[in-house]
RNA sequence: GCACCCGUAGCUCAAUUGGAUAGAGUAUUCGGCUACGAACCGAAAGGUUGCAGGUUCGAUUCCUGCCGGGUGCGCCA
């Protein structure tokens, strides 16, 4: 029997069968299978110990019982050991290695293998929500990075997957902003560069409505005429949208961003009514002060902490358009489950939010999707604090793509100067490279690091072409691509007929991390969190390139070479998935 | 005041949610290009996992209490 694609799994699903064998399927027997530390193993099973405990028995020879229940075909594929208290190590035998590699083979074959994961489910991912009318800054990079490699990962486990850009589009700072408009638009300025003259006007407005000052009243009124429908602040409105998706468009381009929706706040105006009906109807809300809240009597703090729904004033708040939100997102796409990608200081809210959405759904009976609030830590500067231009603004996504691209494009000439005239690239391709380099860089420094913690900053690491960044990567990649070019072969069609079962130890090494792609990838998206795939990718590339310096590829004897060019391309295959799998371009020089 | 997140090698970070001797990169030291990209590889050294208890075969991980940093807590989103 071949190795499937998940060998994690396929080893699980073979414990389960000797534990029934044996009895202790309904004793509760779990497996608990893992990617090992290669000194003891490619996976262990660690189930014996706490089954062995439970049941008062002892764990070694638990162990030992489970082993020799196995079916015969799993001691074919693996070398078995027991160790320690009662740990089962598995190795994978070189020809299995051979067999799992041979057989995954391209980008659209390990995407069909690894599909079965979440197939027929529909996911909707909410993820960068600019709001409109003011520029991107840095503080909007993690959440469209990390919702973009989510998306990708959770496509490529099977699930159909919707990506809703939840602008912030309706509110309290429109009436501000037509106000400034209406008052000091400079219309060459706004020709220009629309977003740029909105966001002046956006903080001139600001700045001159105070609290309780007659402009705001006037600000005021021009958000009530917004509401009801007024033609002309509809107009200005829906320009304020317009030229902001374009901006936007912009930058998702470069990070190869493409929404399928761009359903905003405003969006959801008219579904608002439904919401306080229901709650209320329910029991769940209550009127408080003169709003409408919800408190949650069973949770320690939100017994007496709030959650907003309507204003005392009868406005909307955020509260209510993210329950309409998840409504919408329920019936309309019918949605198994729902991931929101927004930084750690909303975790507040979107516990409640789906504390609130989990009782309602239950008392209307309404299916209730998983509820995923993506978080993520901040991003600060060298000097731990938050962010900034050495002037103290909010640095602007665009410039730091920009600058991102500036220094790649920097050292890739310096690099190009230095190679043999008939080697060199053009400018343009140096140019290009350097999209690529930098852009990715950015991208994967944001992705590598847990996204728990807050983010440090750093051109330099993440520029830098050793340690885990995306250069490094796509430098392997390069290396890759050169000995197919150097030897006059086509990647897309290796030769690698007659490839024997790897045999050095580096050989070996680089085979067993290759089977390992299956479990990165679903552990990064179960977790919801990429940082486990970019470990996977530069432990990958590590393998590799102890690889290359140790066992020539291009040799005369046909079956070592064939062998080695068959591990030279499905490490470039799984690199280039992986990378792809983030939203990072890959190259074939750098 | 209440709550959440973070604290791991000089620095930047991992540790597959309770598993084996806590791992990488960087910086430091040493070694390797007449081998297909040395933007690389190999090796050494670097630790009381913030502190103090507890739970158990086993704790960076779970519990309690402190210390330090960040953040949130009714009409912004």
């Amino acid at each position: 029997m071949d190795l499937p694609f998940h060998v994690a799994s396929h080893l699980d699903s073979a414990l389960r069968a000797a534990a029934s064998q044996l009895g202790w399927a309904d004793r509760g027997f779990q497996p608990e299978v893992r990617v090992a530390d290669p000194a003891h193993g490619d996976f262990q099973a660690n189930g014996a110990l706490a089954f062995a405990k439970r049941e008062k028995q002892n764990p070694r020879a638990v162990a030992q019982q489970m082993v020799d229940a196995l079916d015969a075909s799993v001691k074919d594929q693996f070398d078995l050991s027991l160790a320690g208290p009662g740990f089962i190590n598995f190795r994978l035998k070189p020809a299995a290695l051979l067999g799992w590699i041979t057989r995954h083979d391209s980008e659209p074959h390990l995407r069909e293998a690894a599909a079965g994961e979440r197939r027929g489910q529909t996911w909707v991912v909410d993820y960068s929500s600019p709001n409109t009318a003011k520029q991107m800054h840095v503080g909007h990079l993690r959440s469209a990075v990390i919702g973009e490699a989510l998306c990708r990962l959770l496509t490529f486990n099977g699930a159909t997957v919707i990506r809703d850009n939840h602008l912030g589009d309706w509110g309290t700072q429109f009436g501000k902003l037509i106000y400034a408009y209406k008052r000091w638009v400079d219309e060459a300025a706004l020709a220009a560069d629309a977003i740029e003259e909105l966001e002046r006007l956006y903080k001139l407005g600001t700045a001159a409505t105070p609290d309780d000052s007659p402009a705001l009243d006037e600000a005021r009124a021009e958000l009530v005429k917004l509401q009801n429908g007024d033609p002309e602040n509809v107009a200005l409105w829906k320009k304020f949208s317009d030229v902001s998706l374009a901006a936007f468009q912009q930058i998702y381009d470069r990070l190869g961003i493409r929404f399928d929706h761009n359903l905003g706040e405003s969006f959801y105006n008219d579904k608002l009514t439904r919401v306080y009906a229901e709650l209320s109807d329910t029991g769940i809300a209550q009127e408080s002060e003169g709003a409408l809240v919800v408190f949650h009597p069973e949770h320690p703090r939100f017994k007496t902490q709030p959650f907003l729904i309507r204003k005392a004033d009868g406005a909307s708040n955020y509260g209510s358009t993210d329950l309409a939100t998840a409504v919408y997102r329920a019936e309309h796409f019918k949605a198994d489950g729902i991931v929101i990608v927004t930084d750690f200081r909303q975790a507040d809210h979107f516990e409640q939010l789906f504390l609130t959405v989990r009782k309602w759904f239950a008392a209307k009976s309404y299916r209730t999707p998983e509820l995923h609030h993506v978080t993520f830590g901040a991003v600060t500067g060298e000097d731990g604090k938050a962010l900034k231009t050495r002037s103290g603004d909010v640095i602007r996504l665009k410039l730091l793509l920009d600058e991102a691209e500036e220094r790649a494009y920097a050292l890739v000439a310096a690099k190009n100067a230095e190679r043999p005239e008939p080697e060199r690239m053009s400018d343009g391709e140096c140019r290009d490279i350097a999209r690529a380099v930098g852009i990715g860089a950015v991208q994967y420094a944001d992705l590598a690091q847990n996204r728990s913690s807050n983010y440090v900053f750093s051109w330099d690491k993440m520029l830098a072409l050793d340690g885990n960044t995306a250069p490094y990567l796509l430098y392997a990649v390069a290396r890759v691509r050169s000995i197919f070019r150097k030897a006059g072969l086509d990647p897309a069609q290796p030769p690698v007929a007659g490839a024997t079962a790897p045999e050095t130890p580096q050989e070996l090494a680089l085979a067993r991390k290759l089977v390992q792609f299956a479990d990165a990838v679903q552990v990064a998206t179960d977790q919801l969190r990429p940082h486990f795939l970019c470990l996977y990718l530069f432990e990958l590339a590590g393998a590799y390139s102890g690889f290359y310096a140790a066992d020539k590829v291009i040799v005369d004897d046909p079956s070592v070479r064939a062998r080695r060019l068959l591990l030279c391309h499905r490490t470039l295959v799984t690199l280039e998935t992986g990378l792809h799998l983030l939203g990072l371009r890959t190259l074939e020089r750098m």
